[in-house]
DNA sequence: CTCACGCTCTTTTTT
DNA sequence: AGAGCGTGAG
């Protein structure tokens, strides 16, 4: 049988083993997913419907990655296995049966900025300041009560509420489940809660959904909170086909209500349990694998395994220590350049990974510079954008006009002229006469100085939910969105601001409308209230219109957390320093040291034959600059492991001279020249204190650019210029001598390149 | 009511 | 280093 043909023994075992539970653990590089895809194929070929099979994962690319593998294999047919994240997975389930438990079809779901702008609301009205109790602290309270096991059995939630405040948590809790209700809305947590309430409940939805689905199979189980545990267990009670995989070692959500004992008691719970071990690991060169097992081994919770390494020795792994983030930034985009020149890497084929967000920026500066196309996975969310958010809000309140969150984002954006004082009073009347804040608007029941604006907002909206309704039967959503943007005045009051920032926001209003246009040719029946549901969890991609088909060449940057189930042939893992990685948040509990020791764990081993750690010994961050020690994770490893280098950056903390932010995009900081009025100098030096054992190493430094004083060019690198046609702009790179000097120049976002001949420039300083 | 300026606080990781 | 918020003037 072709399907067998490529895996090894436990593969096909897994793979073969079709009925009654089974647990796989598949350590790193184990073909975890090959597995999945290939018994999702074995039942179809073997008579299953492909209706028949339910799996889920994490997040929306691992479900995608693995729908598209699926059908690669057994072509069309794998479109109609049911493939999802476990929270778009709770939205499908209550949006069909979620009437039985009092939920209306149009409910919405909150993600964790709305949460707050709930919270926040309450907290006012409490009359406590939302400086001192923080909404995103409650939130996460919250979601961490929802999480529990007792909150899910039942237990009364008022013993489950913390009383160490000084303020009443529970007064808030239960504003905050009625302001819900009331907004017809759901936050992540309670798509998994509603969800087992259902099942719970609804004995003849439970059926519906065990006569639909008899196949299980849930990825990244290590991952799963007791929710998720109990959906996937009541809804393969019927069949017990339940295949759940993971890895105890690549367990880095326990943050988020992960339990690990869902994976260590699965034994336990399902007694006619078949477990496979999956060891062979095909990812990594042995080096690296090594390296890994060496930090892994010291936690102590964990089943030992014994990884097997089916490629060969490879390269050791690297260790670089640098003076600081920028020594980091420069070393990371050098190796890049020059492994890509030496031995014909792709951009594709690199990772950046960080422990948080915040680090991007350097390295995303240092791309831009040598002219790297990068993409960067989570981070700064296009949705989460203000003026993406007001538009959707706009979409979201005409899906559901009980959404107040959604109103009173929209009422005043643009202004109207319809202040906090007027919002005010809808809210009392809408609350002396229990309806809804649109009911006061809609029916002008606003008694005294009624706002001018209000009636335009008022007509505007009456139209549009007129409209609405149409959708998509007699008006294309795309089009619809595009309308709205004019009508609600906002793209006019965007377009006279008329500065860079809200230029900007025009583009991505732009952008938003062109990733309509796109979900309509995939879903051309879709309704308003499914685009809003789907991209209320479509969170993982940076920006929309990114084809996740990588026709794209980009180098890829993202936490540690985003890269698991990933895998790139060189991976640069930055940031290894005490308080980093370890985060200094989880230096407490030896359970929190535990994970950040997974996190890196997970973090090499995504790389297949290259591996670099590196580390600053400064840091700066809002708080100023902070020294840093070494990761202990780095003291783990046996020195053999090792390949020890490292690289000083000229930048700040050399101790000589001021700080120069040479690589900031901020246009008004400009650092022309230093003390001595000499031009900067763009290249920094590295100096090695150890030989490096690869060669390229050696030359990886010596590549000069031409600076101004070789070229001969009247300008330097960052110097401020202003060209007669495009303005002010910034000298980004010189190349080139004498009459052949090419000045590559930056107009805020554009960039061009000019012949200095020919170029009539300005100097501006 | 709106706008502009300046002050403060922020940062863990995500569905 | 930057966003969000409050304050005070118009």
């Amino acid at each position: 049988m072709d399907l067998l043909k490529n895996l090894n023994d436990n593969q096909k075992e897994a793979v073969l083993h079709t009925d009654g539970p089974l647990l796989i653990l598949a350590g790193a590089g184990s073909g975890k997913t090959r597995v999945i895809t290939h018994r999702i194929a074995h039942l179809i070929a073997n008579g299953v419907k492909p209706y028949h099979i339910f799996a889920v994962t994490f997040t929306n690319k691992a479900a995608e990655e693995m729908r598209n593998r699926v059908m690669s294999i057994v072509g069309p047919q794998g479109s109609s296995v049911f493939v999802k994240t476990f929270h778009s997975a709770a939205v499908y389930i209550l949006r069909r049966f979620g009437e039985d438990i009092g939920l209306t079809r149009n409910f919405t779901i909150y993600d964790g900025g709305d949460q707050e702008d709930v919270i926040k609301r309450i907290l006012i009205s409490m009359r406590l300041d939302p400086k001192k109790v923080k909404p995103s602290m409650i939130s996460s309270k919250i979601s961490e009560i929802k999480d529990k096991e007792a909150y899910l059995e039942g237990v009364d939630v008022n013993s489950l509420l913390p009383d160490n405040y000084s303020f009443n948590f529970s007064e808030i809790f239960s504003q905050y489940q009625q302001k819900m209700a009331e907004n017809n809305a759901l936050d992540f947590n309670d798509l998994l809660c509603k969800t087992v309430d259902l099942v719970r409940k609804s004995p003849s939805a439970l059926a519906e959904m065990q006569r639909m689905w008899r196949y299980f199979m849930i990825d990244e189980y290590q991952d799963t909170n007791y929710s998720q545990y109990l959906i996937a267990k009541y809804l393969s009670s019927a069949t017990k086909n339940i295949c759940v995989v993971g890895d105890d070692d690549q367990s880095i959500y326990s943050w988020r209500g992960a339990d690990i004992r869902n994976i260590l008691n699965f034994e336990k719970d399902y007694d006619t349990t078949k477990v496979i071990t999956l060891e062979e690991n095909y990812r990594s060169t042995k080096q690296i694998l090594d390296a890994a097992h060496s930090i892994i081994k010291h936690n102590e919770t964990r089943k030992e395994k014994d990884i097997k390494a089916f490629r060969g020795d490879g390269e050791p792994l690297t260790w670089c220590k640098t003076n600081n983030e920028y020594g980091e930034g420069e070393f990371v985009v050098n190796t890049i350049v020059s492994l890509k020149s030496k031995e014909n890497f792709k951009n594709h084929d690199f990772a950046v990974f960080y422990r948080t967000n915040a680090q991007s920026r350097i390295f995303e500066d240092f791309l831009r510079r040598e002219r790297l196309p990068y993409r960067i996975i989570g981070g700064q969310k296009f949705y989460e954008r203000k003026e993406i958010k007001d538009i959707l809000a706009y979409l979201k309140f005409l899906v559901n006009p009980a959404d107040s969150i959604a109103l009173f984002r929209i009422i005043n954006t643009p202004a109207r002229g319809i202040g906090k004082a007027s919002q005010d009073r809808i809210s009392e009347i809408a609350k002396e006469q229990n309806i809804s804040e649109w009911k006061v608007i809609q029916d002008e029941l606003m008694t005294g100085r009624v706002p001018k604006g209000l009636d335009d907002f008022r007509k505007i909206i009456d139209k549009l939910l007129k409209e609405t309704v149409q959708i998509p039967s007699r008006i294309k959503l795309s089009a619809f969105m595009k309308n709205l943007v004019d009508v609600t005045g906002y793209r006019e009051s965007l377009r006279e601001e008329n500065t860079m920032e809200s230029n900007s926001r025009i583009d991505n209003i732009d952008e938003l409308i062109n990733s309509i246009f796109d979900y309509e040719q995939s879903e051309p029946d879709a309704t308003p209230e499914q685009f809003i549901q789907d991209i209320a969890l479509y969170t993982s991609e940076q920006n929309p219109e990114e084809n996740p088909d990588e026709k794209t060449d980009c180098i890829t940057l993202m936490t540690v957390h985003n890269a698991k189930g990933l895998e790139f042939p060189v991976v640069f893992l930055t940031g290894m320093e005490e308080g980093t990685i370890p985060h200094k948040f989880s230096l407490d509990t030896e359970q929190g040291i535990e994970e950040e020791r997974r996190l890196c764990y997970v973090g090499i081993t995504r790389a297949m034959d290259r591996i670099y750690l590196t580390n600053a010994e400064l840091r700066r961050s809002y708080a100023g600059p902070e020294n840093k020690m070494p990761s202990r994770f780095i003291d783990e490893m046996p020195w053999e492991f090792i390949n020890r280098v490292s690289y000083v950056s000229q930048g700040y903390g050399g101790g000589e001279s001021s700080f120069r932010s040479s690589y900031s995009n901020n246009e008004n900081r400009q650092y022309v020249a230093n003390r001595t009025g000499n031009p900067v100098q763009s290249q920094s030096q590295s100096q090695f204190q150890s030989k490096p054992k690869e060669s390229y190493l050696d030359e990886l430094f010596a590549e000069k650019k031409i600076e101004s004083d070789e070229s001969g060019s009247k300008f330097s690198v960052k110097e401020s210029i202003m060209h007669p046609k495009f303005g002010t702009g910034r000298i980004v790179s010189i190349e080139g001598t004498g009459d052949n000097i090419k000045l590559t120049i930056s107009f805020g976002v554009t960039r061009r390149v000019f012949m200095e001949k020919y170029t009539p420039l300005q100097k501006l300083n």
